[in-house]
DNA sequence: TCTGGGGTCCTAGGACCC
DNA sequence: TCTGGGGTCCTAGGACCC
């Protein structure tokens, strides 16, 4: 039977549960301004270069999905409305819904805003059905947030996900079919889908991947099951292969893991019009500094390691980063290393796209800086805490300068060359990518 | 039709240390 | 003098998720 969804497993056979909100950003603007209710919606950039992330399934029944080129949206359904996203109103639909699942369990992973992982396995001693849950769930959402989701029960991520995805609404000959809401993956379906799918509904299967497993003829989940890991290995990687190994077998050691460290945090914009020369792109950068130094500061880490990220107008990217030996989150520094950065790159094509990134992060207190810093706030002394105040500044702006430094050092001196600190006749200067000669009017 | 912005993870090579 | 292998860190790029 493959709607299941009304047995009545137990946790054993159903331990894990994911959870995904209907097109969330674009039923959100909906709640907000009811005049949009059944007209064709979208949340995403409305620009010739803009995409959707997220689709009303009424703009779905035209064909508009989510990752679409906006361009490509319009075409497909002209009267398509397509919002520009307040993702701090999400954000805030976002934890409601954290706070409905905690309700039932901690033990949840959140997927993006939208869906999340929860183990079960700790509600045992409650008593708790995994079905009855699902159907709680959903109809709390419903009730207090307004939002649909669908539910997809199973014995792993894999599974779990595969059926909430089952649960869904779905757009059939451009009419929308109501989903079941709820879905477990019984062994019977989990056998069923290990037969039929085809590789490019497993979790890490993107385009890339397909492709190269469909070279090797592994079109279809089963196919996977006949071929060895090391063969796999040799086109897909060592850890892709045992993944999908193992998925191709119905199983997944994945775990649901509660409060994921967050790792990095960074800002990317692509210009409608792409930047043009050094100037420009320096001054965007000091711009993305500060928005990056906000968001570290908001989440209380400090970064060792800066990354700049460039996309050119051919679409192929390049970055660069530095990492220091001790944490930074204020804008005046992370917009130093990120000049400094930009300052290597060769701007053969107009910029695209510019990014500022903030990774390897240490804990405020451990930063060394910062520690001596909160060490002397706590002396009584205020001559003696102006004085370490004053120390430690200093301290801090010989840090940032010894890493610009090593930045210009890495790629050369002429990497931060400006046309003010040449002369006349210019420099010609030997780097480690061989020998360029710089004057007035620029490289060449 | 032509590809965003928020992230995570993986890989490969080089430097460095033991 | 020339040589190894493992571990860790850093860098750059790529793929993937929503």
């Amino acid at each position: 039977m493959l709607n299941s969804a009304s047995e009545d497993p137990g946790l054993d056979e159903a331990p894990i549960l994911h959870i995904d909100l209907d097109a969330f950003f674009a039923s959100v603007e909906i709640l907000d301004d009811p005049s949009l209710e059944g007209k064709p919606v979208c949340v995403g950039g409305a620009g010739e270069r803009g995409v959707i992330a997220s689709a009303s399934y009424e703009a779905r029944r035209f064909g508009v999905r989510s990752a679409m080129p906006s361009v490509v949206a319009r075409r497909a359904c002209p009267d398509l409305i397509i919002l520009p996203g307040r993702f701090d109103r999400y954000e805030a639909y976002s934890r409601r819904f954290h706070d409905v699942v905690r309700d039932l369990t901690p033990d949840f992973e959140p997927i993006g805003l939208d869906e999340m992982f929860c183990d079960l396995r700790s509600l045992r001693r409650l008593g708790v059905r995994p079905v009855a849950a699902a159907h709680e769930l959903r109809s709390r959402i419903s009730n207090e947030l307004a939002l649909r989701c669908g539910v997809g029960l199973g014995r792993n991520k894999l599974f779990a996900k595969l059926a909430s995805k089952q649960s869904k609404p779905r757009v059939v000959g451009g009419r929308l079919v109501e989903g079941t809401g709820v879905f477990w993956a019984s062994r019977e379906v989990e056998e069923k889908w290990l037969n039929e799918l085809p590789v490019r509904s497993l979790w890490g299967v993107g385009p890339a991947t397909a492709s190269k497993l469909e070279k090797l003829g592994l079109q279809w989940v089963r196919d996977l099951a006949r071929v060895d890991q090391e063969t796999l290995a040799h086109h897909v990687g060592p850890s892709m292969a045992a993944s999908l190994f193992a998925y191709a077998k119905g199983e997944d050691l994945r775990e649901v893991v509660a409060d994921r460290a967050l790792k990095s945090v960074g800002r990317d914009q692509t210009f409608a019009k792409s930047l043009e020369g050094i100037d420009q792109v320096l001054e965007m950068s000091r711009a993305q500094a500060a928005v990056v130094a906000r968001a570290l500061r908001e989440e209380s880490r400090v970064a060792r390691t800066i990354t700049v990220v460039v996309r050119f107008d051919d679409l192929t990217s390049i970055s660069r980063s530095q990492t220091l030996s001790f944490g930074i989150d204020d804008e005046v520094s992370i917009a130093a290393i990120a000049e400094a950065l930009l300052q290597s790159v060769e701007l053969r094509q107009a910029v695209r796209l510019l990014g500022i990134h903030a990774s390897s992060f240490l804990e405020r207190d451990k930063n060394q800086v910062q520690l001596s810093f909160a060490l002397e706030t706590t002396s009584d002394d205020p001559r003696q805490r102006a004085a370490t105040i004053s120390r430690e500044r200093q301290t801090g702006s010989e840090a940032l300068r010894d890493a610009v430094d090593e930045v210009r050092q890495r790629f050369g001196r002429a990497a931060l060359a400006t046309v003010a600190e040449l002369g006349e006749e210019g420099i010609h200067i030997e780097t480690q990518r061989g020998s360029h000669a710089f004057g007035p009017g620029g490289a060449s």
